[in-house]
DNA sequence: TCAATATATTTTCTCGAGACTTTTATTTTT
DNA sequence: AAAAATAAAAGTCTCGAGAAAATATATTGA
């Protein structure tokens, strides 16, 4: 108990007060850790798509009782990981090429859109903390040459931490909660890439680009730039023979 | 149970399988049923806007037990009608000008995309599904004069209906569903302009010309119009002493 | 052999009691 | 009288057991 609480105080889970979820404000509570331990587990796969999600079976993997792990599971609705249904349990979300599609057509738009506000709006503030955030991505990019596990989840920290702070001076809470919804989508599908590389990207250049276009304040270059990065992932995942997904 | 299985093969209240909560395929749950008892009461303000939602208090209420109950309110979360705090339960979301100015933007968005998009893949089921919703819109409207609870809430139903048919034929499940969220969202705030009459308006014809652009298939115009539609409910909203929003 | 019914097993859903936290009220101290 | 410390009350979280439902297995009859 009391071990989670200093373990809040260090922890870079990076709290983003994501909405569709407990505000976590202070204290964590079983539930809500509960949650974000699946939540992790189920985007990297530990959890296949289609898999059926047994209350029973999972309250003892993460040491809580039956009644928190469904707390937990009810959270995950939010985020379209988990899907119920009426007297027959959870199950882990499927996986499809067809709704990467549509999560990724989804996400440019709503993305591009807060990129655009975020240039007219933001200020020196905001160009610092973008600049910074780049800086951080990148430093984190060249400790990706040993692939192990930290390296590649400290990556995709640091790439997560880039696009909120590009958008983060978007004024629409709206329009940035969906965006966290649809990135924690595509990271689910991004781990299917990671293993293979179906075609060679270079990501960091590609960044690169967004973060001038945006601090040049060109709004049509930076979006269309946007856009095209966002859409390499899902050309890469159509790449993959459709095997990949399913339970 | 069995009387709810039944009920739900005439039920009105169209199963839109609104994602972000338990799919309803067949029999509820009584944590479902108190989650939508719930929304409602929230949605037409019998919860006031910053209210602490008391466990304690409410599971007489609504006759659930306080884990049930809990469940609920977990499931309202994804919706954006309540907030919740580590260890200090949860509180009816709060209404603001500022925010129903947000949810309206994203949603002038969200829905005129979704429509373009019906536009150019609609067939004739489609079509003939737009009609059918207009003229069950325009018969409600018809039954207006007569200011019951019943009537009220026969026409927000099939308000509610047509905007969804008229979106039906777009392919996108996630541009759906976050027109489903926003237009939830909308509804909490629409009932406040219904008492006082802030501005005058013929809502008739404006549904009117979206659906024969629709029909016609002119998308710029229909959206065009679709998006002042949308936007005349925040200008009555912003006409409103804003001491009306809740607590 | 196959289908239909009945039984058994598994799993989900629900409730109430107890542990822990936060908030409010009271007392003590400065 | 204001501030700090303490005690009481209210409320939230968590758990395990039992009821209800769904799934799997066995039995029966054609």
């Amino acid at each position: 108990m009391a071990k989670q609480k200093e373990f809040f105080g260090v922890c870079m889970n990076e709290v983003v007060s994501l909405p569709g979820s407990v505000t976590n404000g202070e204290s964590l509570t079983l539930a809500e850790t509960a949650y974000r331990k699946l939540r992790v587990d189920i985007i990297e796969g530990v959890h296949k798509p289609g898999t059926k999600l047994r209350v029973e079976h999972l309250k003892n993997d993460y040491e809580v009782g039956a009644g928190t792990l469904r707390e937990a599971l009810q959270l995950l609705l939010n985020d379209g990981l988990v899907v119920a249904q009426g007297h027959r349990g959870f199950t882990v979300a499927p996986m499809s090429a067809e709704d990467f599609q549509d999560i990724t057509r989804t996400r440019v738009m709503i993305e591009t859109e807060a990129l655009r506000q975020a240039i007219a709006l933001g200020d020196d503030q905001w160009e610092a903390e973008v600049m910074g955030a780049f800086h951080m991505l990148s430093r984190a990019e060249s400790r990706l040459g040993e692939e192990t596990v930290e390296t590649r989840s400290e990556w995709e920290r640091k790439n997560r931490l880039f696009h909120d702070t590009l958008i983060s001076a978007c004024p629409s809470r709206w329009l940035k909660q969906f965006q966290h919804l649809l990135y924690m989508q595509s990271e689910r599908y991004r781990r299917l890439i990671l293993s293979e590389k179906p075609i060679p990207r270079d990501v960091h250049s590609e960044h690169e680009e967004i973060l001038n276009a945006t601090l040049n304040r060109k709004p049509e270059l930076a979006t269309q730039i946007l856009a095209e990065h966002i859409n390499r992932s899902l050309i890469a995942i159509q790449k993959l023979p459709k095997d990949r997904f399913g339970k």
